[in-house]
DNA sequence: CCGGATATACTACAGACGTAGACTAACCGA
DNA sequence: TCGGTTAGTCTACGTCTGTAGTATATCCGG
C-alpha cells in the first residue's frame, strides 16, 4: 500500500483555495495552476481529486449553496412559523464578512449557469427548496395567527428573495457604507407589516 | 481625402454587437474576433475605433448605464414627487424583453467591476445619481403631502435599489415563469404603503 | 528492506486570446 | 487621371489556458 491521504480532506482543501481565489478575483483568477500554486501543489497535482476545472468548480458552487443553506436553516431547527421565518430571513443577508464572501461566489456561480445548463437546474433546484420554506413557515405563521397581512404568500416569498438577491449584489458592488443597517431595517420593517392586517 | 465613413455610427454598430454578445454568453463570450466577425469586420479592424477591448467594453457598459437612465428618468420629465418616483420604479424594472437584456449587460459589469477599480467608480457614480434623483422625489412628495409613511427616506431608496437589483437577477437566473406580475405587484404594495401613515 | 502502488512534479501540446504590424483596396481632391 | 490618405485584411507573436502524458519521489505491507 502506498501513501495514505485523506481524499475528502484534500478536496475540501482545494475548494477553499478555490473559494478564496473566486472571493479575490472572480472565476477568471481561478486557473487550475493558480489554485494548484495556492493550494501548495505543482501544476498537474489536482487531476487526482478533481477530473476537470469544470468538476472543481462546480464543487465550489455546491460549498456556497450548501453555506448558505446552513446560514438559512439554522434558526429553523428551533423555531416554527414567524419565527423561523425571522430565523431564514436573518440568516440569509450578507450581514457578515462570511456571508458577504458567499455573495461573491454566488454572483460568479449566477453568472457561469446562464452558460451552463447543468449548473443553472442546480441553482434553481437551491431557490425552489428555499422559497418552499418559506412558504411553508408563511403558512405555519398564518395558521399560528402571527402572521396577519393581506399580501399574498407568493408575493411575500418573492419579496423576500428579491431583496436577499439584491441585498448581496449591493453588499458588493454598492457604497462602501450603509447596508448592514439598512438591511436589518428592511427586515424589521418587513417582519412589522406581516404582523399587521 | 480617402473613404469618408461615420465613426461614431461604427462605434455604436461594434458595441451594438458586443452588447449582443455578452447578452448570449456573458463577457467570456466577447472576444475581439468574434466581435469583429459579428460586426461584418475581420480580425484587427476593430482597432481604428476601440484602441483596446477594455475602451470597447468601457463603452457597452456605459450603453448599459445610459439606457437605464433612460427607462429610469423617462416619466421624470412628465411628472413631479409621488408620480415621479412611480415612474422611476416602474422603468427600473426588467419588465421588457430590452430591460431584461440591459440587466444582463449590467451583471456583466458588477463582476468585472470588482476587479476593475475604474469600471466601479463609474458605477457607484450611477448609483449616486439615481439614488439623488429618488431622494429628490421622496422629498416632495412628502412636501406635496402624497408620501405619508414614517419609514425614512433612507431606507425607502435603499429597498427601492435592492428590490430593483433583486429583480434584475431574478429575471436571469430565477425561475421562468413568475417575474413581470410579482414585480408589479411589489411595486404596488410599495406605492400603498408609501401614501399610508 | 524491498517491491509495488500511489502522490506529486514536470513537460508538452493544442487552442484561444489581445494586439501589433505589414499589406492591399478603396476613395476623394486636385 | 493620379497621388495620398485611410479602411479593412491578413499574418504573426507572445502569453495564457486546460489537460494529457511521463517521470520521479514517497510510502506501506510483506
Amino acid at each position: 500500500m502506498p501513501k495514505v491521504i485523506d481524499h475528502d480532506q484534500r478536496r475540501e482543501h482545494i475548494v477553499d483555495v478555490t473559494w478564496g481565489l473566486i472571493v479575490r478575483g472572480g472565476l477568471e483568477a481561478a486557473t487550475m495552476r493558480e489554485i494548484a500554486t495556492a493550494a501548495g501543489f505543482a501544476n498537474g497535482a489536482l487531476k487526482r481529486y478533481f477530473p476537470s476545472k469544470d468538476a472543481l468548480v462546480e464543487a465550489t458552487f455546491n460549498r456556497a449553496l450548501s453555506m448558505m443553506n446552513d446560514h438559512i436553516a439554522g434558526g429553523t431547527k428551533v423555531h416554527t412559523g414567524l419565527e423561523a421565518l425571522r430565523a431564514m430571513c436573518y440568516g440569509a443577508m450578507p450581514l457578515d464578512a462570511k456571508r458577504i464572501t458567499a455573495g461573491r461566489v454566488l454572483m460568479a456561480f449566477w453568472e457561469m449557469s446562464l452558460a451552463n445548463k447543468a449548473l443553472h437546474d442546480r441553482y434553481l433546484e437551491h431557490l425552489k427548496a428555499w422559497r418552499g420554506l418559506l412558504h411553508e413557515h408563511i403558512r405555519q405563521g398564518r395558521a399560528d395567527g402571527d402572521i396577519l397581512t393581506a399580501v399574498p404568500d407568493d408575493q411575500l416569498v418573492d419579496e423576500i428573495v428579491l431583496m436577499n438577491a439584491g441585498a448581496n449584489v449591493m453588499s458588493l458592488v454598492g457604497p462602501r457604507h450603509s447596508t448592514k443597517k439598512l438591511q436589518r431595517q428592511h427586515l424589521d420593517t418587513f417582519f412589522e407589516r406581516l404582523v399587521r392586517p
